[in-house]
DNA sequence: CGAGTCATTGATCTGTCTCAATATTAGTGG
DNA sequence: CCACTAATATTGAGACAGATCAATGACTCG
């Protein structure tokens, strides 16, 4: 199973998100189509957008997977989130009107331009539309309350549990396996996003081999226990 | 100086972040005014709202002090922000349409509740406010990835000192001093929100004293260098 | 096949936590 | 105004989770 291979039908596919909420009429739909003024593809490895840079669109990835992040000068970087089909990354730009992380295809992704102004626009006039944008970004807000937690509150082990959790949690609610999953970040970026270092994931995922937990040939994983997976943090949260 | 003797003038009051955007005519203000439903008196150590409460309104801070934490099933909390007045409080809250945290005054305080669903009515026809709300959200967003960045990469010592800058630099805006302020929280909330332990607090306030960089008596705190201070971390953002 | 990137693993070190004792401050009622 | 109590802060000693350093192994791609 690929994360690569999603039907670009709007209807299963990853605008869905922010074009389908609830309570939305097929000439509601038709003006929402106007707002996606282009289409990129990304290819593994490059940048959609980067800190400093002006900020025009926010971007829905309809196929592929991403990482933000933003960089120290000494050069080490934090990765501040993981995107995949169907999420929406650049909220961070509209404030300042400069994006204010880099953005990285972490395989080769196609994304749909949504030209903000626009789409503050047509938000006037369309309720649902208008509500369903506040909640992304409060979404985003609480996303990131949970990080902020995991952060301050939890053990190595716990964080990359929690990781791997999220992240078949996300995949299974595109379809996919909630027990396999090819991961597409590096060890070194899981840490920066989980505050480790690249020895302790390595170590960790070792542990949880070694436990039977999991089963890991580099980047590939999959859950054998998920019972005993989730037990690993499950007391706290 | 104190914190808690603003004035009641829109103009010079906390409303004026989400009030006062640029553009507004002496007509739209007036639309603006009948939003604020509601002036809440709250008491140090009272809650505003809590978790799993429905969300009616967001909250401007009219004068005081607050924190908005997490608590963990196992009892201990996670401080995800300090708001002061003029700072906007409730936006976790939009997207489930529940609290997403619980909001407690660390001193006296007097908050506006806007009600939201007016404030997005009234946002479809003020583009300015529209416009206003989006970028609260977004620096929301933007102010947690510097938190991330701070609990992923920094040292106690440069988390320290992030933390009393901020703060200072938040202060100064609002026309105190910059070199002199009094904490509003205690050290195990500091702790928290900065990822350590009140030990850890209260052994570098110790040594930044020793250091000749603060003047620390308690709650009380005077930045001495400032230029050290930034020193310690300046670096690396 | 070779070079480069990425991952694993061991040995050691260190920053921060934990535990515990003590000091300071704030609050309460007599 | 003072004693009593609870909450908060300071400080030392020791422990430990995770970092660092370094060597090796595995995979990728031209």
């Amino acid at each position: 199973m690929k994360q690569d291979v999603f039907k670009a039908a709007c209807s299963t596919c990853s605008l869905n998100e922010i074009c389908m909420p609830i309570g939305f009429s097929s000439a509601d739909m038709e003006k929402l189509d106007t707002l996606v003024s282009s289409r990129r593809r990304i290819q593994q490895g490059e940048v959609l957008f980067t800190t400093g840079e002006s900020f025009v669109s926010l971007y829905v990835i309809r196929s592929g997977f991403f990482k933000t992040s933003n960089s120290l000068s000494d050069g080490r970087e934090q990765v501040t989130g993981f995107q995949m089909a169907g999420e929406l990354i650049g909220l961070d730009g509209i404030v300042s009107e400069r994006h204010n992380c880099i953005a990285t295809a972490l395989e080769d992704s196609e994304v749909c331009a949504l030209n903000f102004s626009d789409l503050e626009e047509a938000s006037r006039e369309l309720p649902a539309l208008q509500q369903h944008i506040h909640k992304i970004m409060s979404r985003e807000i609480v996303r990131e309350n949970g990080i902020l937690m995991l952060l301050g509150n939890l053990t190595a082990e716990e964080r990359l549990a929690v990781f791997l959790l999220n992240l078949t949690q996300r995949l299974k609610a595109r379809g996919f396996s909630e027990s396999e999953l090819e991961l597409r970040m590096t060890r070194t970026e899981i840490g920066s996003y989980l505050g480790l270092t690249i020895n302790t994931i390595s170590r960790l995922f070792s542990k949880f081999k070694a436990a039977g937990i999991l089963d890991v040939k580099m980047r590939s994983v999959k859950i054998l226990n998920h019972t005993q997976l989730k037990s690993i943090y499950s007391e706290k949260l």
